[in-house]
DNA sequence: TTTTTTCTCGAACATTTGTTCTAATTTATG
DNA sequence: CATAAATTAGAACAAATGTTCGAGAAAAAA
């Protein structure tokens, strides 16, 4: 008996929550961990419950769930470049997915591959997935994504000069581009990833 | 009838999974969809089992798993300012968690909240978020993370200019540092994460 | 329409599963 | 050592759950 049962049962129910997709049974549980009793896993069980390490519902079947902090996460399609007339979001579009934890997730998310160094001064690279909420118009100073003749998406600060909106890249080796009945705004960029 | 009644099975089966933990049983199904009969919610669930949407272990209550592209995800730990003589991985010096992709996952990494700017032209920003894998030795021209003293960790650019080694930030207004025995790499910068 | 297929219902059944109780056993405590 | 507390075991029970069968209803195809 070298460690304590308990964390042996925990972590057996998060073993098997994240790599089979449920909870084990009780039976399960016992047969796991060399007790011969279910009872005794029940026992073990109502104190980890006590401790608020574990969740359930009672008389319910495998519905034990860990309240360690497993984020849970929800995928957004990445969009590379857009095929001509084709919209956004086509499949013929999709490049990947990129994963956003739940909390912040929400039916209006996509992804985009940035294509270009426009936005290097931004700290926005060639290669890099930007997270863009189609449900947040960007404001002046925000970095939004604008499709360009609906068939090219791209992503630049916006913001008023002389009373005019323009797209304005990170970048000096770029102009700025004033906004005109070509240009929509898609949505804020909210978050980005990089591999390195 | 409006829309088709598998889908609306498996999106709920998917909602259960995500919000509850685990999957819904057959009657919860059932009356989910207004369905009267276990035997049609049955019907459906075998269907759907066909065409690869879902998968489930016979007689096992609420094992249903859905087989779309749900990633799976692990956390590591962040950690940002060093307290004085504690180890990198302290308790006491996390400050959060963040998640990365189970494919990319090994036991070997963590995350470091940067500080500062010295790594700007690299992209790198004062608040991102960077993953470290300490099973990986920097090499010339990589980012890597370092300790400094035993309490400041500093993400930096590695490289020999005349047989010397260096850490060497990514900004002007920072100078080359040269590696002595009071720092010590930790492993490479592999990826990176931006709220913005 | 007729025929065929798909979908739905209801009921019954077999297992799985959680729950509870008492007692034996082990481990900690004085 | 003696006592108390925690752990485990065994059995039995009740409830939840998956499964199956036959038949009817609805929808699609011919």
């Amino acid at each position: 008996m070298k460690s304590n049962k308990q964390t042996e049962i925990l972590e057996f129910i998060q073993y098997k929550i994240e790599n089979e997709g449920y909870s084990p049974s009780i039976r399960e549980i016992a047969e796991k961990v060399n007790l011969k009793s279910t009872s005794s896993v029940h026992h073990h069980l109502n104190n980890l419950i006590e401790k608020g390490l574990l969740s359930k519902k009672a008389k319910q079947s495998r519905t034990l769930t860990s309240n360690k902090i497993i984020a849970s996460f929800k995928t957004v399609p990445i969009v590379g470049e857009i095929a001509a007339g084709s919209p956004l979001l086509a499949e013929e579009n999709k490049i990947g997915e990129v994963s956003v934890p739940q909390e912040k997730f929400n039916q209006n998310l996509f992804a985009l591959k940035i294509n270009g160094d426009s936005m290097l001064d931004a700290g926005i690279h060639d290669g890099d997935i930007v997270v863009i909420d189609k449900g947040v118009e960007p404001k002046n100073g925000d970095i939004g994504a604008f499709m360009i003749n609906d068939t090219e998406a791209t992503v630049k600060y916006l913001d008023t000069i002389s009373g005019k909106r323009f797209l304005i890249p990170a970048n000096k080796n770029y102009n700025n581009q004033e906004i005109n009945s070509n240009i929509q705004p898609i949505g804020k960029v909210v978050s980005l990833f990089r591999d390195i």
